[in-house]
DNA sequence: TTGAAAGCGCTAACAA
DNA sequence: TTGTTAGCGCTTTCAA
C-alpha cells in the first residue's frame, strides 16, 4: 500500500493540511503536533511524492545554457546532453534557453550575456565560463548559477560541472608514453590562445611525462599563419624528428588529415583530444593512436539536471561540482563515441 | 504559457474528454473531431504532462531485476546504476524488486527464476540470462521481459541492455598489441567455464591480434587447482616467457596480484576486463597497462529505465537493444572507474 | 495553531 | 459520439 500525506492524517485524525506542514517543515504547527506527524510518517515509512508535490506548486523552472560555436562537433554533443536533460525534465516544469553565442560574446563584447544574466524570466543559468572578461558579470548577478566545461573559480557560481584539464594532460602523457617506441622523443602542439584550460594540459602533460621519465622535447605553439594547414610551415620544421606528438588544441583531426597528406611529417605516436569525424577516420587510419574524450553529453544533461536538483528539488548534495571523466578512445572503441 | 488539454478544449468549445480521448488516441471520436483537435493542438503546441497522466492513472509498476551474486564488485556497481533508476523513477510509481541470486540458480535448479516469472504482481522483468538453462523459461513467459549484461538472444526478450563481447575482445587485442613491445609474445588466459561471453572475447581477441599482424601464441585455460594462485601452478609454465597477456577472465586484479608477489612470472603488457580495488591498485603499480570496463552502473540503471519507458510510457524506441560503452582505463583516469 | 476546500493537468467512470 | 464529474497526492489560500 501506498503511503500518503492524506493516510496519515486519517490515522492521526489531524488535517491532511497539518501533516502537510510538518513534513515540509512549514511554520506554524506546534512542537507537539510535530512529533506526532513525524513519528506516524517514520512508523509507516512515508515517501513523498515529487510528481504530486510540483503539480500542485506549479513549478515552472527557466534555464538558461550559454555556451560557444566553435568548434561545432564539441558543442553539439553537448547540444545532445542538453537535450535529454530537458526531455527528462519537461514534465517537471521545466524550460531551457539556448544560447549559442560566438567567442567575442566571452571576450570583447559582454552585453549579450549580460543581459541574459539581467532577464527575470530567467530563473538560473548554466554558463560555460570562457574568457576572464565575464567572470565579474557572474559574480555581480544574484540570480543562480553554475559553470560548466570551462569554470570561473571566483565568480560566486553554485557549482562547476566539466573535466579536470590537468588530469586530462597527465592522461595524455601517459598514453603517449605508452604507444611511443621506448626512448622516443615527444613534443606538444599548443594553440593560439593560452588559456587557463590549456595551460592545465601542458601541466598536466609535463608533469605526467616525468612519471614515465621521459622528458617534453618541442612544446609549439600554432600562430595565426599555421592555420589551415599547409606544407613548409613552421611548426612542422619545430616539430621535425618527434616520435610522439600531443595536440592539445582543437586541432588533432586536421594533424592527422595533414600527416595523411604529408607523411614525411608522420610521428609514431598521435594523442589528443575530442572526437568528430575526422578524427574517427584517423583512429581507423591509425594515424591517429588514440584519442581523448571529456564526456561532453555528461557535461550538457548533468548542468540542467543539477540546477533543477539543487533549486526545485533543493537536494542540497547538488551543490558539489561534478568532474566528469576522462575517457581513452582508440580504434577498437572510437564506435561508441561518434 | 503552458498549453494543456483544458486549454484547448476551451478555444474549441468541445469537453476536455473528448481532447483527451484524441491526444491519446482513444476510440469513440468523430474522424472530423479528431482533426479539430489534431489540428488545435499543433498550432498551440500542446506538449502533454506525462506527470499528470501518471498520476491520475495511479500507474504502479513492479519491475524485478534479476542477477548474480559473484563477482561482487561487478554486480555492487549493477546495483548502483538499479538504485540510480529506481530513485529517477519511484515518483513514476515504479518498484524495483532485487534478486540476486546464486550462479546455480541460472544453470542447475532455475525454480526461484520460475517463481519470479511467475509472480502476477510483477509487471516486467530484467535479468542478466547467465546459463542457456533459464532460456526456455523466458520463452515461456508471458511476461516482459529485458535481458541486460548478458543477453538470450531466442528467449522473446525485448531488449538487450549491455556490451558486445566480441568487440570487448577485439578493444584488448588493441590494448595488447599498442602495449606490447614490438613482436612481444602474446597469450590469453581463460575461466574455467567456456561460456557464450569468453567465446566471443576469444574470438573478438583473436581477430583483433590478426589486425596489428600478431597472433595467439598461448591461450592457457584455468582449472579448478588454479585457484587461488600460488607458485607452481600449471598455468604458469605455460605462461613463460609471453610479453604480453590479455585476461579474459575476472581474475585480473589477482593475476596482477600474483605478479607483483612473484615477479619472475611478470608480462611486460598486463590488459583484462572490468575494475576493482585490486586492479586499480595494480593500475597504480603499473603491474596493469590497460583494463577495459563495459560500463555496469549504465547496464543497471538503463535495464530498468528502458523497461518503464516502453511499459509505461509505450516509447516504440526503448525496444531497440542498447550496445553499451567498452571504456579504457589506465592509470591515469582509473579514478574516474572507483 | 489547525482545518476546509479548491486546484495543478490528466484520466476514467458514468451519463447523456 | 460527447460531456460531466470525481479523483490521483500535494500545496495553498482562506477561514476558524
Amino acid at each position: 500500500m501506498k503511503v500518503t500525506a492524506k493516510e496519515i492524517s486519517k490515522q492521526l485524525g489531524v488535517s491532511i493540511a497539518t501533516v502537510d506542514r510538518v513534513l515540509n517543515n512549514r511554520a506554524n504547527v506546534s512542537e507537539k503536533m510535530r512529533k506526532r506527524v513525524l513519528e506516524k510518517a517514520e512508523e509507516m515509512g512515508y515517501v513523498p511524492n515529487r510528481m504530486a508535490s510540483i503539480l500542485s506548486r506549479k513549478v515552472t523552472f527557466h534555464v538558461a545554457v550559454v555556451y560557444k560555436e566553435y568548434p561545432a562537433y564539441f558543442w553539439e554533443q553537448i547540444e545532445t546532453g542538453i537535450a535529454q536533460a530537458e526531455l527528462e525534465l519537461r514534465d517537471y516544469g521545466v524550460t531551457v534557453h539556448r544560447f549559442r553565442l560566438p567567442v567575442e560574446a566571452f571576450t570583447e563584447s559582454p552585453e549579450r550575456i549580460q543581459e541574459i544574466l539581467a532577464d527575470d524570466t530567467i530563473d538560473a543559468v548554466a554558463i560555460a565560463a570562457l574568457g576572464d572578461a565575464i567572470s565579474p558579470y557572474l559574480k555581480a548577478s544574484k540570480k543562480p548559477i553554475c559553470t560548466f566545461n570551462v569554470d570561473a573559480q571566483n565568480s560566486g557560481r553554485l557549482f562547476y560541472v566539466g573535466c579536470d584539464y590537468y588530469s586530462s594532460g597527465r592522461l595524455a602523457a601517459e598514453l603517449v608514453a605508452k604507444l611511443v617506441p621506448a626512448q622516443g622523443k615527444v613534443g606538444v602542439l599548443l594553440g593560439g590562445n593560452h588559456d587557463y584550460q590549456a595551460r592545465e594540459k601542458l601541466q598536466g602533460f609535463r608533469e605526467g611525462l616525468e612519471e614515465f621519465r621521459l622528458e617534453l622535447c618541442k612544446a609549439v605553439r600554432l600562430g595565426e599563419s599555421d592555420l589551415p594547414f599547409q606544407p613548409g610551415q613552421q611548426w612542422q620544421k619545430e616539430m621535425a624528428g618527434l616520435d610522439g606528438l600531443y595536440v592539445a588544441t582543437a586541432e588533432l583531426g586536421n594533424v592527422a588529415e595533414f600527416f595523411s597528406k604529408y607523411p614525411k611529417h608522420q610521428v609514431a605516436a598521435l594523442v589528443g583530444h575530442d572526437m568528430n569525424d575526422l578524427i574517427y577516420k584517423h583512429l581507423h587510419t591509425q594515424m591517429i593512436a588514440a584519442t581523448i574524450t571529456q564526456d561532453p553529453v555528461s557535461q550538457g544533461y548533468l548542468a540542467i539536471k543539477k540546477l533543477f536538483s539543487l533549486m526545485v528539488l533543493e537536494d542540497e548534495d547538488a551543490k558539489q561540482s561534478t568532474i566528469t571523466k576522462l575517457e581513452i578512445v582508440m580504434k577498437n572503441n572510437a564506435s561508441y563515441y561518434t
